[in-house]
DNA sequence: TATTAACACGAAACCGTTTTCGTAATATAT
DNA sequence: ATATATTACGAAAACGGTTTCGTGTTAATA
């Protein structure tokens, strides 16, 4: 086992002092020609690499990103993740990954944990028990010490910092006029309670293309699902009840589990019935039918937050204008609505 | 914004030196109550948080594990960094995430960058490039400086290192097993070029029990695209060409796939022809008719490598003994095949 | 009263870098 | 020959902690 070796180490064997090799391996102007080559020469042989913590410590930073998520068993959260890697490790940055699982205790440790030193900044989607809770002290906490944060999809309007998240609006919108311009009378939502952000934005926007129109809103149409979690029953007994003709479901699950109860009642998709769904994940696209979605673009979310959040680390100003993009959704038509 | 406060502030407004406040807050025997008592309320108001970097520094210990795998937009994948995040965190660690995307060289690069002092071991999984190359010098190096490594699912015999693996032989073997029960003659397997580790296992689990059964192998009954990526023209000609009766398929996506291929010539499942998949995944779970698989316990595996690994960076002994667990995978039966 | 022990604290080294500043030795200008 | 500039390097502080060891003050013991 042969151990990393320090700038002290090289310093000791050529004799020379610790600002000399330091100085040398910059190629500093300071230090003569012989000097550089040996130094230079005996850090390749033994492969000095210098030590990340110690620069860490030097110059207060980690050139690591903290990225906190409710989940990362779930499509979106994964494509996001791999879009801020992408783009973070492009510009010399690791990242951390640490899940709340829903959990407003779990957010606030993950991010106590990293806010003493361990990150740059944070890139976050809130969990769902704090957006209930609407608590977002240790957001503020962060903020206030300075340390940048990102907001992507799950956000709260009530902490000042920069914000990335998809039109949900406008792509419920779209795709509940899409409904409507296929001529589909009795339109459906499965969603979930409104303390997520994501849902009520998507509630807006179904509501919103419905009264435009001459349909109107049916209350009754409407199931609000407790959380992201499947209720099988719950949806079963509201589709048996209500027999829609179209029904637009806030992730993919609850529109593929959809799909498959009305087949088995021998319902035809899309002649009978057609799907929307939200999130463009490996499920729409081998579900039979395929299944049309509003695509999240979550990779792009991850490059996008990414982006603003290391800017703004490397940033000397102290500006505190804080920005919000707002992406655009995009309908990917597939074979649950006609086409 | 008020920056964080350091032992050395504390130090300065309670006029006494650094190292009585570093003790103080340690509640060491060696200061007395009046000036302890001091010092801890001083420092909760100001709530005082000790500088992670300063400490890792100190201590070599960066409470930190780098985990690199080839691809996170896969379940599989997926299930095993949440399996690694929950226990990691339970003993105060963090993960930090790297993507080789199946890579040689982002392997490499990230295996390098972290090398250098940021985490305390590494959990990870070869890239398909790197089992194709059979390089692992940078495995080796690593190892050499003593930093503790853990391979799971994708791993080589050429790395002295703890390693975790389901018994991905056995599983294929109990699936084609299976088949055979249930009177399926013309089994097919359709899978991976043999460089990735697991396929060859699949592999040689399903010759194993056709070769103790009366059926034999018949070789071009085997299927071996290039990659994990989706060939659809290819499963398609070979399906048409084959025609079998069972299909083992070493992931989801070619099982569910596949099925939606026959469905539309319109085979019957599991009557007609039969399907089992690997990987547990939301795709099995909701495919129609719900896929067969064999489960890989992601998370399980993601568990076990994270204690082996913790145990291995917080054990003083330099002991030079390596072990390989071998997790067993169970058959998850679903409407795929007959029960 | 002299000696010793216990107590409470501070100085300083250390982890591995970077960077400022000071300075001896040499080179150039006057 | 003297003053000044340049070159090439080292000492030391700093980042924010932990920890060892030394020491002045008081209290207990002989």
């Amino acid at each position: 086992m042969k151990a990393k070796i320090t700038l002290k180490d090289i310093a000791r064997e050529l004799e020379v002092s610790i600002s000399t090799v330091s100085k040398a391996l910059k190629n500093s102007e300071e230090i003569s020609r012989d000097t550089k080559e040996k130094v230079q020469a005996f850090a390749k042989l033994y492969n000095y690499k210098p030590n990340n913590i110690a620069i860490s410590l030097k110059n207060k930073r980690t050139k690591n990103i903290g990225v906190v998520i409710p989940d990362i068993v779930h499509h979106f959260f994964t494509t996001v993740i791999r879009g801020i890697e992408k783009y973070a490790n492009a510009r010399g940055y690791n990242v951390i990954v640490c899940l709340s699982e829903e959990s407003f205790d779990k957010e606030v440790i993950n991010m106590e944990m990293l806010a003493n030193g361990s990150i740059d900044g944070f890139i976050m989607s809130l969990s769902s028990q704090t957006q209930e809770k609407g608590d977002y002290n240790h957001l503020k906490e962060v903020t206030e010490q300075g340390i940048p944060v990102v907001l992507f999809d799950r956000i709260t309007h009530e902490v000042d910092c920069d914000k990335v998240i998809i039109d949900d609006e406008l792509g419920a919108y779209q795709a509940t006029k899409k409904f409507i311009e296929q001529g589909k009378k009795k339109i459906a939502l499965i969603t979930t309670d409104d303390y997520l952000s994501v849902s009520q934005a998507r509630t807006k926007g179904y509501r919103k293309a419905l009264e435009e129109s001459s349909i109107g809103i049916d209350e009754s149409m409407i199931l609000k699902l407790p959380s992201m979690e499947m209720d099988e029953k719950a949806i079963k007994t509201f589709l048996n009840s209500k027999e829609p003709d179209a029904v637009l479901c806030v992730n993919e699950i609850f529109a593929v589990y959809s799909m498959r109860l009305v087949q088995e009642k021998g319902l035809r998709i899309p002649e009978d019935i057609s799907f929307i769904g939200f999130t463009d994940g490996v499920l729409s696209k081998y579900a039979n039918p395929s299944l049309t979605v509003v695509a999240q673009h979550g990779e792009k979310m991850g490059e996008v937050s990414a982006k603003m959040l290391i800017d703004k680390v490397e940033s000397e100003a102290e500006e505190e204008t804080y920005q919000t993009k707002i992406l655009e959704p995009t309908l990917v038509i597939r074979d649950s609505i006609a086409h």
